[in-house]
RNA sequence: CGCGGGGUGGAGCAGUUGGCAGCUCGUCGGGCUCAUAACCCGAAGGUCACAAGUUCGAGUCUUGUCCCCGCAA
């Protein structure tokens, strides 16, 4: 019976709440969960609780948020309290000491958002749109002291369609996520499931940082795209202009054209218009449809270009 | 009191040292005839967020209030 494992929950954002949630509705005995403290955040910087806090008040579930957990006599004393059969962690931000590893009879479950070894690290999702993939996938995991190298259980894949941009591959890979976990956690009780201990050699998916977000027009349309949408709708990507100013992108839409006007170097605006704004990338070119001017809100082109387009002129070149 | 931007006709914006409220687009009407991004003419539509103040006169200056947004996390 589901109701007799008892699980300890350790997640933060909302791709881990989906996770929780399907926990908590399949009925499991879920006697505490952890997650990230507090943060100052939004306008005005108050504090805002995590995705995974809101729905445990919710459920009138206990929360624990240390800051550290490394050496903390308090969250292993808490733990062993809690008695947990397993402790299932997804996207918590922090690397779990191998005491509490240790601790639980069944071991602590992981949930990735890719196919291990593939894309180990924080940004998975991102990183296999950026790379154009195909498929990728949710692994369940037990957890190893490494980051993400521990034996894997269950795996499930994901096709990622060509207009999928991070919202729509992360909103599947959370419900699924949500759905392995449970059947994991199921096969890992009633010792029906087997691990599969992973290659030693995968490939690292590091976090997403604000320079890396930039576009590169000297790269081919494909890529742009691909970036681009493997960063949207967050964080979103940023053009730059030589003047300075800067520009978020959401969407666009690309064309390989390899008789392109051959003048035009990569980075220079190839067309504008009422409704349009084509930018030159070295096999072809980038439609921008989706943008945002700094300090102002994202807009489709067509306003855009209504509004602010005196204040690009075909001159401008990007970079 | 984290930093910053803004509230102007349906949308996006401009509005200089305070002096009749504008631009691009859309909408409606008409013409042309079909335009490799952009055809032409005309019309409707605004208590310039709200309140008070300074002034002969405030979208524009001062003060207060409400609301919205970006960065950063």
């Amino acid at each position: 019976m589901r109701k007799d494992i008892k699980i300890v929950f350790m997640g933060t954002p909302e791709f881990a709440r989906e996770s929780f949630k399907g926990l908590y509705e399949a009925g499991f005995n879920i006697v505490g969960c952890f997650t990230n403290p507090d943060k100052p955040s939004g306008r005005g910087m108050k504090l805002k609780a995590s995705a995974v806090k809101e729905y445990a008040l919710e459920k009138e579930i206990p929360v624990y948020q240390p800051k550290k957990l490394r050496n903390n006599e308090e969250v292993l004393e808490t733990l062993k309290e809690l008695k947990p059969d397993i402790i299932a962690v997804v996207a918590y931000g922090k690397i779990l000491p191998k005491e509490i590893i240790d601790l639980p009879k069944y071991g602590c479950i992981n949930v990735h958002g890719s196919l291990l070894p593939k894309y180990r690290g924080p940004a998975p999702m991102q990183w296999s749109i950026i790379n154009g993939d195909k498929v990728t996938g949710i692994t369940t995991m037990f957890m190893d002291v490494g980051m993400d190298t521990g034996d894997m259980l269950l795996k499930e894949e994901l096709v990622i369609e060509d207009s999928y941009n991070l919202e729509d591959v992360h909103d599947r890979l959370a419900s699924i996520g949500a759905r392995l976990l449970v059947e994991t956690i199921d096969g890992v009780v009633d010792g029906t499931i087997k691990r599969i201990v992973q290659p030693e050699e995968g490939t690292y998916a590091p976090m997403i940082t604000r320079e890396t977000t930039k576009i590169d027009f000297k790269k081919n349309a494909r890529d742009i795209y691909n970036f681009v949408r493997g960063l949207s709708p967050f964080p979103g990507t940023y053009m730059e202009m030589e003047n300075g100013n800067k520009f978020k992108v959401f969407d666009v839409d690309y064309v390989v054209d390899s008789e392109i006007d051959k003048t035009v170097e990569p980075g220079d605006i190839l067309l504008m218009s009422k409704d349009s704004l084509y930018i030159r990338c070295t096999d072809g070119y980038i439609i921008i449809k989706t943008i945002q001017p700094e300090n102002s809100k994202r807009m489709d082109i067509k306003s855009f270009m209504a509004g602010n387009a005196l204040k690009i002129s075909m001159l401008d070149k990007f970079i």
